[in-house]
DNA sequence: GTTGGGATTG
DNA sequence: GAATGTGTGTCTCAATCCCAACTT
DNA sequence: TGACACACATTCAA
């Protein structure tokens, strides 16, 4: 079906002065379209109640909405389209979609105040407690914090308050409308304001009506439960505390599954951290996290649990999770095996020539070491450019352009997507196989140079996950395409399919062309004290195998001549 | 008095 | 010297305002 | 608000 949303402006534009509350609305209507059977009684009421408010309330909520934390002084409120803000604050109220004079906590009420009005309320209690005036607003919060002061709202905080403070209602609401709009937290609304500036642009899509991030309600109510457990994890509790309240059977829907694996996960390492190994071993042995067993071995051998690793280790190298995980036990095993007295498996002493080529410089110390190298190699006839991982995921991603932006069900459910939902999961390219294989074939045929020229033209500044427009130039691709076989291409690209996520970085910093001689290189700069990473030894591997010219270059400093 | 890190804004 | 673990900086959209720190 | 690469410290084994 054709039905598309295309035809309909999203973003307002920014010469309505109410251009916020318009794109409020879009999302409102967007989400009471898509997701009516999903919304609680309370939630249709809310729609109800808030249409029917009057303009100036609405953009008023609107604002709060879009700020940070639920609590505003009413002096902080003044918006030159809304004028006086008291009537709108009384017909919120009325609504109960704020709270007048809200009750607050000292931890609460201490970001909404200044130190001089701090001194100016809480004086008093700041002296007896030996806190002078002149003190620091941090040593007047300890301290205050400190007292286990009894909450209070607000006008019994500071009588003397030349201002009112009100409460946001509906928080949670609020927090749910944009996840079930974005399908995910990392996106707000200010990709309207930036999108209608035109300083992000993005692939229009064809969108169903049908098309949404949630097909449950549960799974909105479990994505914001494992949001709540990775913001109080940075807030600083206690990983074992939170991992009692983390589920621990796996969801039937894995894309939510492997959230939940992310947020354990990330609950073991900071467990490991603090030292609370039973936690983070608790978690590790039935996480599918890419890293979970390596992270488990390591835990074990830090214990001394030489024979238990040895045993998990075995297991883990007749069946690797991924590339990373053999290199890890490449290391780990022959200390295991010191350890215990045995031999190295016979598999292990196979293929390891990591003779990559060593390139030796001396230079004058340089801000960066890798455009002092960059600086150094550069010749008219041989350019050179420092692309890391931009140039080889811009030429994949021009390449496969339609197939990463293809209207796959489930794939895109609103306008402002940098990539495909579905981009790592494991699935994404057995999805798209036969997109894939004609983005690729074209590499054969010989019209991948044009594929590439012309989808940089025609998509110029839309975001992608892998083209990073200001890093590249039609220069630089004309050299790579000119420099570079096909079959180069074709063999890199195929190895960043098997695993985008790992796969997609890592590349040399530099690459010189030869467009003269139709050659070109790949150069990783290590200055002193750097080492190669596991990914980048990855590549190198690969392009050795592959015979792809890529060398290392190690920096020494050059002494200065005074000394 | 300046500066640096935020929140806010379009 | 190798391996590991941890901390940093750089992307940031850019201009403005507020506020809490300081011979920065 | 992460992803990514690098810098730096610590530990351990020849
Ligand atoms: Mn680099
Ligand atoms: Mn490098």
């Amino acid at each position: 079906m054709n039905s598309t949303l295309r035809s309909i402006p999203v973003t307002a534009s920014l010469d309505d002065p109410f251009y916020y509350l318009r794109n409020f609305h879009f999302v409102l209507d967007w989400v009471a379209e898509r997701y009516d059977d999903l919304l609680t009684d309370s939630e249709h009421e809310f729609i109800g109640i808030f249409t029917s408010l009057p303009r100036t309330s609405q953009a008023l909520m609107a604002r709060m909405v879009m700020r940070k934390g639920v609590h505003f002084r009413t002096s902080r409120l003044r918006y030159a389209e809304i004028g006086d803000p008291a009537p709108c604050v009384t017909s919120l109220a009325e609504a109960g979609l704020v709270t007048l004079d809200p009750e607050l906590d000292t931890a609460t009420l201490l970001p909404l105040v200044t130190v001089g009005e701090l001194r100016q309320a809480l004086g008093d209690t700041l002296a007896a407690a030996g806190v002078p005036g002149t003190a620091s607003k941090k040593a007047m919060s300890e301290t205050l914090l400190a007292s286990d002061l009894e909450a209070r709202c607000w006008s019994a905080w500071w009588p003397q308050a030349p201002d009112g403070l009100v409460k946001l209602e509906h928080e949670a609401w609020f927090e749910r409308l944009r996840l079930m709009f974005f399908g995910n937290f990392r996106q707000d609304w200010s990709e309207f304001v930036l999108a209608e500036l035109g300083i992000q642009r993005f692939e229009s899509v064809p969108l169903s009506r049908e098309s949404r991030a949630f097909a449950y309600r549960e799974e909105v109510e479990r994505y914001c439960q494992l949001q709540h457990l990775r913001e109080r994890l940075d807030a600083g509790e206690a990983p074992e505390r939170l991992h009692e309240s983390l589920p621990a059977e796996p969801y039937a829907n894995t894309w939510l599954d492997s959230r939940r694996e992310r947020v354990a996960f990330r609950l073991a390492r900071e467990a490991e951290r603090q030292g609370d190994t039973g936690t983070a071993m608790a978690i590790y042995p039935d996480c599918r996290h890419p890293e979970a067993r390596v992270r488990q071995l390591r835990v074990m051998e830090r214990q001394g649990n030489y024979e238990l690793a040895y045993q998990l280790a075995s297991d883990a190298l007749v069946s690797p999770r991924n590339e990373a995980e053999v290199q890890h036990l490449e290391r780990l095993m022959p200390r295991l095996c010191r350890r215990l007295g045995r031999p190295l498996p016979a598999r292990m002493n196979a293929g390891r020539s990591d003779a990559v080529d060593r390139l030796a410089l001396t230079l004058p110390v340089t801000p960066s070491v890798e455009w002092g190298v960059a600086t150094a190699l550069h010749h008219d006839e041989a350019p050179v450019y420092y692309v890391e991982n931009t140039l080889f995921g811009a030429l994949f991603g021009l390449l496969c352009w339609d197939a990463i932006f293809a209207p796959l069900p489930g794939a895109f459910f609103h306008p402002f997507h940098t990539g495909p939902s579905d981009l790592y999961r494991g699935d994404f390219v057995a999805r798209r196989e036969s997109l894939f294989a004609e983005c690729l074939g074209t590499l054969d045929v010989g019209t991948y140079r044009q594929r590439i020229l012309d989808t940089y033209q025609a998509k110029k500044g839309i975001a992608s996950p892998f083209v990073h427009w200001d890093a590249i130039d039609e220069t630089l691709l004309e050299h790579a395409l000119h420099c570079m076989p096909a079959d180069h291409l074709r063999r890199c690209f195929e190895r960043m399919l098997v695993d985008l996520k790992a796969n997609r970085a890592g590349f040399p910093d530099l690459i010189q062309f030869w467009p003269c001689q139709q050659r070109y290189r790949l150069i990783e700069v290590k200055g002193p004290g750097d080492r190669l990473q596991d990914n980048q030894r990855r590549w190198l591997a690969f392009f050795q195998q592959h015979d792809m010219p890529a060398v290392v270059c190690h920096v020494t400093w050059q002494e200065s001549d005074h000394a």
